[in-house]
Formats: structure tokens, sequence, C-alpha cells
DNA sequence: AGGTTTTGTGTAACCGGTTACACATACTAT
DNA sequence: ATAGTATGTGTAACCGGTTACACAAAACCT
């Protein structure tokens, strides 16, 4: 392996001349330059990062913390960081957090060692008093930290408005919303949507608290529907949840759209894979990880960012769950 | 930051006692194992990974090469790797390669340069001569790259064997196999699975093309369906094609599973919310990326490996879209 | 001309570990 | 008693970079 003494020998200069060079930092001439670069060129040296990070203290690893890749909302997200990453010359180390603060602090430390240069976070959780600590340059994903995290996130309340309407405006009159988990930013904002957009209707409504989670969502609207036959629509909180309706909906006999129809929210892969194809507000999940990660990497290069909170529309996706209004 | 230094003077030995105590090589006696011990504690040292890396040459990252993460397929199998490699002490490197070489390649060469421990490779492509020439452990998932390579994979045969089979018992005799791109070699096990079973059973068939695409999968769906309407069962390589097909046989108005029976392969968590359920040959993918990466590891570690070919036994699962047996 | 500032370079310490080697002592075997 | 092996430890070089500092020459002042 060729060493920066190898090439400092080669070109006629010192290592530290070399290294600033390579660097950009210091003073070079250009006769140093040519020199050096000729000499890098014929020994095909290429610099060692452990030996770097080991005295700078800084890497090019990027640490992506999620709760779990195996989440259908996740993979894109996970793809587009490390699609940035890549072009800015960052290496994307993946950690599956179950949510479980003892776990993240694990990976947070751990990485550390290594002189990580910074974390994209992505969570469930509200709160997280362990990042508050790290002076580690953080993104978050759909939940605040402090006030020097920048966030991004969807546009939830607006998202959740467009989905409602959608179904108002095809003559729904007695709406069931399945919301989210209570301890999720992203599922308050879109029930706040929600509300605002029943409240404005004046339509009947009924709000349930669902996982998000494919066999629970389906028991829960099956229930549901037994309940109260007259639920003409119904807006899911995620896919997932909406799939799980969709499959209830199915079971229990009800023409979807003609008798009943379902707006979900999130926009994964699978919802125009059923039948009929799902309706849902689409979340540009990739855009959402590929800015967070330019924001990261700004934080990372002390370059300046300009906001601290990031809202990515989402978009209104209408597929065989809705009517054509008319 | 507390260094080897701290805790040699705090225990009143050599640096090189408390390295050699810390990684368990040379001698230590009892007394300075003790004193060692006592330091570590008080001043809570934790040893600098990049200081090891530079000097051994080893790392305990692990990369992950995979086509794309985003592929239903792969979330599952990047958690079971991430899982047992933190199990063991190691950090998983998240790589999308595209199936590009070039892209694969200078993941490979810039992680070398970071003394990556080894490589996890996942790649519908054949052959890829640039691994042969890496002298750092591999193990690779449904390739064979050369002898010297493990190879991870379900038992693909066997699998379209008991799909074909399931479609037959369900009285299926005239059977269309969507089968995968040529240049996958699990698409050819699972061909050579599905002929075998058909030409046991004499019953008619025919054998497509398809990509491991939803969209593509129903549009070559409905045209086969439209050309020859005696099709009464459907055997797809993927369940994103058996998606494809359910939907080309909903929209056509075909009864499933009455009139037509569909079997896919994968068993992603998608088949069970479409409706009716999609049946379908399981892989355990997650055992899969279990067992590649234990395997890995004891590569890595220089401990003895059993076997160079794992096949991990795949699962029939029945749905709504194949009939009870009579 | 002489003083300042800018430009350019090299030496050597340092980042925080590992390990080759030399040396010392204790235990065995003959 | 004596050689030979096993046990135990410390010194210092090394991994491959970065950078503080000292110093020299050139460029810019007034």
């Amino acid at each position: 392996m060729t060493t920066i003494r190898d090439v400092a020998k080669k070109a006629g200069v010192s290592v530290a001349t070399v290294s600033r060079f390579l660097n950009g930092s210091g003073y070079v001439s250009a006769d140093a330059a040519k020199a050096v670069t000729e000499a890098v060129e014929e020994l095909e040296y290429e610099l060692n990062p452990v030996a770097r990070s080991l005295n700078t203290k800084r890497s090019n690893l990027i640490g992506l913390i999620l709760p779990d890749i195996t989440n259908p909302f996740f993979p894109e997200l996970a793809r587009a960081v490390e699609d940035v990453a890549l072009s800015y010359g960052y290496t994307v180390i993946l950690c599956n957090s179950d949510e479980d603060p003892k776990k993240e602090k694990n990976y947070i430390e751990s990485l550390k060692k290594k002189y990580i240069a910074g974390f994209i976070v992505t969570s469930n959780q509200l709160d997280a008093p362990h990042y508050a600590n790290t002076k580690l340059p953080i993104v978050a994903l759909d939940r605040a930290i402090n006030e020097k995290v920048p966030v991004v996130s969807s546009n939830n309340k607006e998202g959740a408005i467009l989905g409602t309407n959608a179904l108002l405006e095809r003559g729904c009159r007695n709406i069931l919303f399945l919301r989210g988990p209570e301890a999720l930013n992203p599922a308050n904002d879109r029930h706040d949507g929600f509300m605002e957009a029943i409240g404005k209707a004046g339509a009947d409504h009924r709000v349930v608290t669902c996982p998000f989670q494919y066999a629970e969502s389906q028991k829960i609207a099956e229930r549901e529907l037994r309940n109260d036959p007259g639920i003409d629509g119904i807006f899911a909180s995620s896919d997932v949840s909406a799939a799980g309706a969709l499959k209830a909906a199915v079971l229990l006999g009800r023409k979807v759209p003609d008798d009943l129809q379902i707006v979900g929210f999130d926009g994964i892969a699978m919802g125009e894979m059923l039948s009929p194809g799902l309706s849902t507000v689409a979340q540009d999940v990739y855009k959402m990880g590929a800015i967070a990660t330019r924001v990261l990497i700004k934080r990372i290069e002390n370059k300046p960012v300009e906001e601290s909170f990031y809202e990515i529309p989402v978009k209104l996706i209408l597929r065989g769950t809705t009517r054509s209004v008319e």
C-alpha cells in the first residue's frame, strides 16, 4: 500500500505539503502541486480514511436510525438517504432501533467511537432525551427533538384534509377515521386535519385508534363496519390500515367503491396491487429522505442551513377504492 | 477521552499489558488483570476502534450489497443481516448496487480502504468478475461467484415443485407459468422445478418470461389470459408477478379461485393483504439473511465453516387464490 | 531601505491503539 | 545443578495520516 510518505518522496516534497495539497489547506506552490499530482497518479495513491479519521476525529459515515427497515415505509427512505449520501461521498450505516431507546443509545454510542459524522433519526417515539446531549449533527424525520435539530416531515395535516375532502366530495356522509397511535406526531397532525375537514363539512364521523398493522386494522374495521352499517367512507391514517379495512369490507360483502369508499395515507407501492387499487394520500418518502440527507450533510460540513423545518407536500392518488366525482 | 495510556498509568502497568489484557492475547498475570479491570472501570475507558483498525487493518464493518432495498424482497433480508451482525458486534453498511457492476466495484473499493471485514452480496446478476479478486470474506445469496464463496439460497426447485403440485392437486389442467428472467439463477431453478412437476403430471402448460415487476406482469398475464381462456392456473415465479396476474384476472372478470387459481413465490407481506389472499411458496428470507451473516462472520473470524452451500427450505402458504383440496 | 504581510515548506509531534523484541522470573525436566 | 520452557512485563516502533510551529523567501508597504 502506498502511503503519503511514498508520495512525498516521489514528488520531492514533505508529507506536510502533500497533505496540505490533498486537503486544499494551507499554501502549496504550483510546482509542488504538479509534482504531487503526478506522484499520486503514478503511484496510484489513495488516502487511507481510517488514518485520517484517527486524528481529525471525523469520518464520512452517516447513521440511519429507523424503527424497522421491514416496515414498508422505510425502504424508500433508506434508498433516498443512501443515494444522496453516496453522491456526497458518505457511507450509510443501517440501524434498526425497534423504537427501543436503549438500542438507539447503543447505536449512537458505538458509532460515536467510530467518529460518525451524523445521524438521520426516524422514530415514532415523540421524545428521546439521549439525543439532546449528542453534539453530533442530527436531522429528524417526523418528530421534534429540540429546536436545534432540523425536522423533515410530510404536510400531514394538509394531507388529511385532502384525503377527507376526497371522500366528502364523492358523497360520503358517514366517515370512519382510523387514526394512528396517539404517541405519533404525524398521526396527531393527520387527526387534526381530518377533524378540521369533517368539521367544516358537518358530516357524521367516528374516530377509532388503530395501529399501523394489517391484521389488527382489519379486525378493528370489521368491528366498526358491523357496528354501524351506515358507514360509507373510511379514511385510514396509513395504507396498511387501509388495506386491512379494504379486506374487512370485502369479506363483509361491502361493495367498494360503490357502497363504501376508502382512502389511505402513505402511498406505499402495495396500494396499486390491491383490488380495487387503493386511493391514498401519498407522501413523497424519497424526497423526505433526500432532503433530510442534504440538510444533514450541510450541517456536517458547517454550511449554512436555511431552515430548521421542512414540510414535504403530499399528493392525492385516486385509484379504485374511490368513485369518480360526478 | 481516556486512552489506553491513562489506563496503563492508573493500573501501574505498561500499555502493552493493557492491550494484551484487553485483547486476550499474550500473557497477563492475575494481578495485572485485576488492576487493569479496575482502572478501566474507574476511568470508564472505551477502546477506540478507529485507532485499532489503523494497525490491525481490520474492522467490524460488514457491507451489505443488494440491488435495491426498495424491492420488497430485501428489507427482511437486511433486517436479518443487521440483527445478526449486531449480536456479534458488527455494523452494517447499506449498499444499493442497482445491479450495476461499476457501482458494486466502487462500494467494494471504497469500503476496502476502511478495512471492511467482509461482504454479503445479493445480486441477480450471474457473474461478477471483480469479486473473484477480492481477498475479503464474502457470502453470496442466490448466486455462485466461485467455489470459495459460500452461497445461501432457497430451495427454489423444490419450491417450484411444491407450488406447481399445489395447483395440480387442486384440479388445474392448463397452467401458465410466469417465469422470471433467464439471467437469474433462482428463476432458472424454479423453472426446472415447474417443468419437472408439470412433466410428471402431463398437464397442459405454457411458459412465459416475465420480469419481477408489477405493471409489466399484469400486462403479460392479461395478454395470456385473453389468448387462452382455458388457463385455469397461474404459477408465478414471484409474488409481485402473481399480484399483477391477480389484478389482470380480476379486471378480466375471472373468478379467483373458482375459475382460476394462482400461486406466487417469495412470501412477501403484501400477499396476505390482497383479496383474495395470495397463495405462495414462501422463502424464509430472514433465515437466509441470518445464516449468510453467521457464515460470513465465521469466515471473518477464521472459524471453520462446515459447508459452502446452504439451501433454505421453502414453505407453501395457502390463502384465497387457491381452493381447498377435495 | 526596512518593516510587514503573504506565501511556501519541512520537521516532528500527535491521533490511540498493537505488537515485535528484549529481558526477567518461575517452573520442569534431566 | 543446568538447561529449557512457560509465564509475565516494558520499551519503543509502527499503522498512515494531520497539523502546530519554526523558518525562509517573496511581495507589499511607507
